[in-house]
DNA sequence: CCGCTGGCGTACCGTACGGTACGGTTCTAG
DNA sequence: CTAGAACCGTACCGTACGGTACGCCAGCGG
């Protein structure tokens, strides 16, 4: 019952990384409709072994949640000699990945799983996602941004604001109505316009925060 | 088991309406925990009218949402004399109602009971709630900017875009947040930044959209 | 007063699924 | 070769819940 909270660099043996691979595909392909006989049988293992590793059900999703929010590594980007043409790309890359990873399928299927989770007052799955998506851009960008204005090519009070309307300008409405099953948002849809909505809101975003308004 | 589509203008019963009143409350509740056997009881119904009324879970589960998405109305700004005050104000007020909409904990127990459901290919209330939500600001937004544009107050190309912008602007990250049960966000605590929080996109989208930049 | 319809309450059924038990098989250690 | 651990496969149990059946009462037309 006492589930061993897997709090960060939990190694799971290559087999226990398979299972959670199945759980996973299976996430994605049947939605939520995730049951331990199903996985067991995408696996090729036992019940009972996975009662045995991972609790419960919850423990199974968690972990599956977890190993693969872990997996979204934003690529660092390094602040030391910013000028403005840098700073640029940096921000340009980050609304790249931003947007790149929340419009793929995994992303939007432990998205959901996670807010169906939230909507029973379990709410671990939602702090998972929430610590690994929004929460993680925001850690790296703010250094970014931050940077930015010391370097006097970006400005504003409080770098918290401007977090947040980065990830308004690129984000949009697109993860709602992805999560919501918009059939006009097809994938390929999406991502032939990714280049040019990353520009457009790189362009937005240094138009409110630019040291210098820039009329692109 | 053809559960008769309730297109638009399906009128409940005062009786069936506290029966929805009902299922409506132990969903925000209860989340997605909701049992007919619950909405019976709360409502002083028998389980058999429920299946008579509504054909099953998912009619209860569609009728619910439908009902409640249809009582959120956007006020509509009458687009009759356009000077810049009164477009900014019109603007404003979106902005205003969409934020208080979207922090709502009906609007949140929507939200997630409606990518819950999208989570298993039921996308049936995913589109309710994607129709009387994102889309159906955009219907009404849309008018208004474009005859900002056209009384040469606002300026841009597509009105999609936007309209996109707009959302971003005035969401943030904050929809997202709120359905992954993110404990920072309590009701209080938006409600009180709500008003800044209006100002400072509706200033943003000016800055970006407005025919002449204002550096407010 | 009689019968009928609508709806309440409850008991009931079937099933799906979480969780457990157990026999059989492979692998490793000694 | 033997003992034991790990694990597979499967059968099994308990329960929760969607859906149905039925008995009962209230209101109402005749």
């Amino acid at each position: 019952m006492p589930v061993t909270i897997k709090v960060n660099e939990e190694t799971f043996t290559p087999r226990q990384q398979a299972v959670l691979t199945a759980a996973l595909d299976l996430l994605v392909e049947n939605g939520d409709g995730l049951t331990m006989t199903a996985v067991a049988r995408r696996a090729s293992c036992s019940k009972e072994t996975l009662y045995k590793w991972f609790g419960d059900r919850d423990g199974l999703l968690t972990a599956t949640v977890q190993w693969q929010a872990a997996k979204v590594r934003m690529p660092v980007v390094d602040r030391s000699h910013l000028n403005a043409k840098a700073l640029r790309l940096s921000i340009e890359q980050f609304a790249r990945d931003l947007l790149t990873v929340i419009v793929g399928e995994v992303s939007v299927t432990l998205n959901r799983t996670a807010v169906t989770h939230a909507a029973q007052e379990k709410d671990s799955l939602g702090l998972i996602v929430l610590e690994n998506g929004p929460l993680a851009i925001r850690r790296r960008l703010k250094p970014i941004l931050e940077a930015g204005r010391d370097a006097r090519l970006l400005r504003f009070d409080s770098s918290e604001d401007a977090y947040r309307t980065f990830f308004g300008l690129v984000v949009r409405d697109v993860q709602i109505r992805l999560l919501l099953g918009d059939k006009a948002l097809t994938q390929s849809n999406i991502e032939a316009n990714i280049e040019a909505d990353v520009k457009a809101a790189t362009d937005q975003f240094f138009a409110l925060y630019g040291a210098k308004a820039n009329n692109a």
